[in-house]
DNA sequence: CTCCATATATATAAATAAATATATATACAA
DNA sequence: TTGTATATATATTTATTTATATATATGGAG
């Protein structure tokens, strides 16, 4: 049985995954892997409506996961962990390995 | 701007990441890093009603992270991949981290 | 300094989804 | 058929997402 304190550190810990459970932060994470993006840019090259951008960042933002800075009248944010990259390709792999045994399971059947 | 097939993905991604985002089935992956365990093991140790830990197991089988292997009366579950360990592992780097500076960020208002 | 334009943030209400408790169902072995 | 382990259904509560509108912050012109 795990302990008050352990918890409540697996609370924090799944606030934090659920920053990362709707695909256009997930999205928006992608687009910052390469470095600092403002929030009209990812508007822009996402497609999304300026007020959503705003307001998934700040979700972000509050949990840790993206980091603003302001130049003038812009707002640049990054990642403020890498390790949130390293995190996010281990899922790509697990979601491939998972696709690549439902196409065999598939083959299987045919 | 991402292509349809990217988006599709993402949102695949952001449905495995979602099973992360509560802490019972966090502690649950976490219970089973180190082997398969029974639904009622999982209950007995969590504290936490057969129900419940039966619906998030199924809700984290239904994304391909845990596997079910029937044995007479019991079921044991195992984690469908040992990077989502990895990955878990990540994440808990950079709540720490992010803890860390945060303590820094207070100390200095001290 | 005031007014305006631009970039970003936030508030709110409506729609949608998720979690929980409780009850019930299924699967298997004796 | 009975007992034990696991799964599912449903209703209720609670949280999240979205769209729309509005607010704030900053820099520049006059």
């Amino acid at each position: 049985m795990p302990t008050e304190r352990e918890i409540e550190l697996f609370k924090l810990k799944a606030e934090m995954c659920k920053t990362f459970s709707d695909y256009k932060r997930l999205l928006i994470i992608n687009q910052l892997r390469y470095g600092e993006k403002q929030v009209g840019e990812l508007a822009d090259i996402l497609k999304l409506p300026q007020a959503i951008v705003s307001r998934q960042l700040a979700l972000l933002r509050n949990k840790g996961v993206v980091t603003p800075r302001r130049e003038g009248i812009n707002v640049f944010y990054r990642l403020t962990d890498e390790k949130i990259i390293e995190a996010c390709d281990l899922v790509h792999e697990v979601l491939l390995n998972r696709l690549a045994k439902n196409r065999e399971q598939a083959d299987r059947y045919l």
